[in-house]
DNA sequence: GGCTTATTTTACCAAATAGCCAAATAAGCT
DNA sequence: AGCTTATTTGGCTATTTGGTAAAATAAGCC
């Protein structure tokens, strides 16, 4: 019984993990953290760019919001909303390293086919 | 049109990343992950830590596995899951800070609003 | 106040995800 | 081959997520 459903205990701590990772786990809102990374921008710009409803947009944004990745800021009729934790990029290397590595099994599982 | 939609563009790109992203937010699996830098372990081992059903961990398992983020190795009746990638350990002290600054932002309401 | 524009919220539908059980597969043992 | 155990796969339902359109808010301007 010492080592079971360990899991149970460290849940709440996972769950607040998780749900950062959520707010990234979309390839919308990770490319508006890429552009937020550049310059903050209004909901509007980031409609353009996107290319789906504004209110789509601003959910996505909500999102990340909540989970304290991004910041807003009100000016006049527009929202701005900028990068709050840069840290995430520095992960965004592992990630490709993890893509890189994919695609080199991949093709190593080819060339064996072939 | 020069930087509108631009997202259409470079959608497969993030649509990659997302995968890798998609497959750590949960907290099932980002357990199983923290276990598996310790050491690799079978199913049986994870269903146990876990608590829920075998078929449930093992489609855990698959799904971190098609994202290139853990291994397998099959030993006799039992298949043994390790981490294929470190880095994502890494990540995982950003995560933590954006946690910790949530908090502290929460607690600075908290001591406006009394 | 009325008009306009930017954003958010609500309501609703479609698609994806998570979980469990049961059946299928795989590997060892006698 | 038959039995047992470990794992995976398929089928099903419940829940969550993502998207749009329409209504509601908010801020500026006349």
């Amino acid at each position: 019984m010492s080592k079971q459903r360990k899991f149970e205990k460290v849940r709440v701590f996972y769950e607040k993990r998780a749900t950062i990772l959520k707010a990234l786990a979309h390839p919308v809102r990770l490319f508006i953290i890429d552009e937020l990374a550049k310059k903050e921008k209004c909901v509007c710009e980031l409609r353009d760019l996107v290319g789906s409803d504004i209110s789509t947009v601003s959910k996505h944004l909500l999102l990340l919001k909540n989970a304290g990745l991004v910041k807003d800021r009100k000016q006049g009729l527009q929202v701005f909303y900028s990068l709050q934790v840069s840290c995430v990029l520095k992960f965004f290397d592992c990630v490709e390293a993890v893509i890189g590595a994919e695609q080199q099994r991949y093709q190593a599982t080819r060339r064996k086919a072939a």
